[in-house]
RNA sequence: GGCGGUAUAGCCAAGUGGUAAGGCAGAGGUCUGCAAAACCUUCAUCACCGGUUCAAAUCCGGUUACCGCCUCCA
């Protein structure tokens, strides 16, 4: 039984989907005004290994994520780059397309912008007018907030403390519109010079917390299943989005909340951010490191943990990976020399990590305990792939388990080296130097080595023959 | 001030009552002409104080430290 901790209860809880054998998830997206943070990059990771372990289950995976791409910040740097808004938010999410695929990120099932849903933002807001949770305010239209009476119920906040706060930033001509501190826009009049859209209010466009209201009930049903974000959204996006939704269509809104921890950088663990200006691109940080030590890095943290970004912890990373990477091709190369049929304590045991990574799995995707019985599974790899005499059906197995495995953490596993590497001029050398060792010239040998390893190419003698890979 | 999170070996990190998983790094060893890869061995009493219990990292009370949300933010 998979159990997730649902953040509207603070506690973990069995999973049962609306729909059997269906998971129907929403997870908030980036406003595409820059390129993706490694923060932005955790959140989508993370519940891309929550989606990817759902389909190891069995489950198909309604997986919608937006992309913000009308606002504020937009705005502004459609103003710095001397272009339009949509032309930003195309520029950004080609960009986000490329960095998410550099990941391994599975593209959602939909991608929806909240400038492609104006006529539904609308018509969400109008019936919210109607029902008297909302009031237009020269051209602006709030969120009556008091008038939800469970308003705080996801981030354990009470209205009057909320209040108090509030009324600490009473500063704008927007603030001053309002009824009440805490009520929040649900549309916003245009300034001049300002993209905007025709209303009932007049000119403007839709506030943040709106679009996710409309497009995940678009998508998924006035009800789904899974509504995940970072923890920083809890409040007051995700507060907002359930007094809307719920307000709207008197049903629940998402029955699991799963929030992803933070990415902390430096040695004050400090947050990063946006705001504090210490964050690091996606687009600028794989040009320098392995995309895929990155993903397997964030993908092997638990979602709702903190991940401290340091060279440490990604070199660390980079290891685990080898040794999975190393696993596989030790089980590809003893393919070759493999004989037919399976042995049994093998197949017994494999069953057994495989059980292990379930129910390790199922315990909130405590990937922690999941990747520890990967590892289990590279050892025991390791050791059958040094017997004297192995069999075929064992080693397919084992390797086609250690790759189903490692691709639940989104993480490919590779055996291809030979395609990229099978030059004429490499096997010449190679047939050199095991001429020059069979001389007893290990000078030569190892002179050949050397000038190959010079070249990325790591040389490896095996009882079953030499062989070689990329460094 | 309100709400929440975290504290386990050099590092990452499991573990919710019975005498501390796993990984990285380190040390020693096996294999190898030497390497590489791999394997084997080795490496902690769990922030602090007090309590409950035959027994606590795990439960209760208290203390300390760090972090986050309450304002745009994954």
């Amino acid at each position: 039984m998979l159990t997730v901790f649902n953040t509207l209860t603070r506690q973990k809880e069995p999973f049962k989907p609306l729909t059997p054998g269906v998971v129907k998830m929403y997870v908030c997206g980036p406003t595409v005004y820059n390129y993706i943070h490694i923060g932005n990059a955790r959140s989508a990771i993370a519940f891309d290994t929550i989606r990817r372990y759902f389909e190891y289950l069995g489950y198909q995976v309604d997986y919608v994520s937006n992309f913000t791409d009308v606002d504020d910040k937009l705005i502004k740097r459609a103003a710095e780059d001397h272009t339009t808004v949509p032309k930003v938010a195309d520029r950004f999410i080609k960009a986000f397309m490329a960095d998410t695929a550099a990941v391994n990120i599975e593209p959602a099932t939909a991608h929806p912008r909240a400038s492609e849903n104006i006529p539904e933002i609308i018509d969400f807001v109008k019936t919210l007018i109607d029902k008297g949770y909302a009031y237009e305010a020269a051209g602006d239209v709030y969120y009556r907030t008091r008038k939800f009476k469970n308003y705080g119920q996801l981030s354990d906040q009470r209205i009057d403390d909320l209040e108090v706060g509030a009324s600490q930033h009473i500063t704008d001509e927007e603030t001053k519109r309002k009824e009440d501190p805490i009520d929040f826009a649900l549309w916003k009049a245009a300034k001049p010079g300002e993209i905007s859209w025709p209303s009932p209010w007049g000119a403007g466009r839709p506030g943040w917390h709106i679009e996710c209201s409309v497009m995940s009930t678009k998508y998924l049903g006035d009800t789904f299943d899974i509504h995940g974000g970072g923890q920083d959204l809890e409040f007051p996006h995700h507060e907002n989005e359930i007094a809307q939704s719920e307000a709207k269509t008197g049903k629940k809104f998402a029955n699991y909340w799963l929030h992803n921890g933070f990415v902390t950088v430096g040695d004050d663990n400090e947050k990063m951010s946006k705001s504090l200006g210490n964050f690091v691109t996606v687009h600028d940080i794989i040009k320098q490191i392995d995309p895929q030590v990155l993903r397997f890095f964030m993908a092997t943290t638990q979602y709702r943990r903190p991940i401290q970004y340091t060279q440490g912890n990604l070199d660390e990373a980079a290891n685990n990976l080898e040794k999975l990477q190393n696993a596989y091709r030790n089980l590809a190369f003893r393919l070759a020399d493999a004989q037919p049929g399976s042995d049994a304590q093998v197949a017994t045991e494999l069953q057994r990590l495989r059980d292990n990574f379930v129910t390790a799995m199922n315990d909130d995707f405590n990937v922690q305990n999941g990747i520890a019985a990967v590892y289990e599974l590279a050892k025991l790899a390791n050791v059958y792939a040094a017997n004297d005499h192995v069999q075929q059906v064992t080693v397919t197995q084992l390797k086609a388990t250690l790759a189903e495995l490692a691709s639940v953490f989104g993480v490919r596993l590779t055996s291809d080296d030979a395609d990229t590497l099978a030059d004429a001029d490499i096997q010449a050398l190679i047939d050199d130097r095991e001429a020059a060792r069979k001389a007893k010239d290990f000078a030569k040998a190892d002179q050949i080595r050397d000038d190959l390893k010079a070249q990325g190419i790591i040389l490896e003698d095996t009882p079953q023959g030499v062989r070689f890979r990329k460094e």
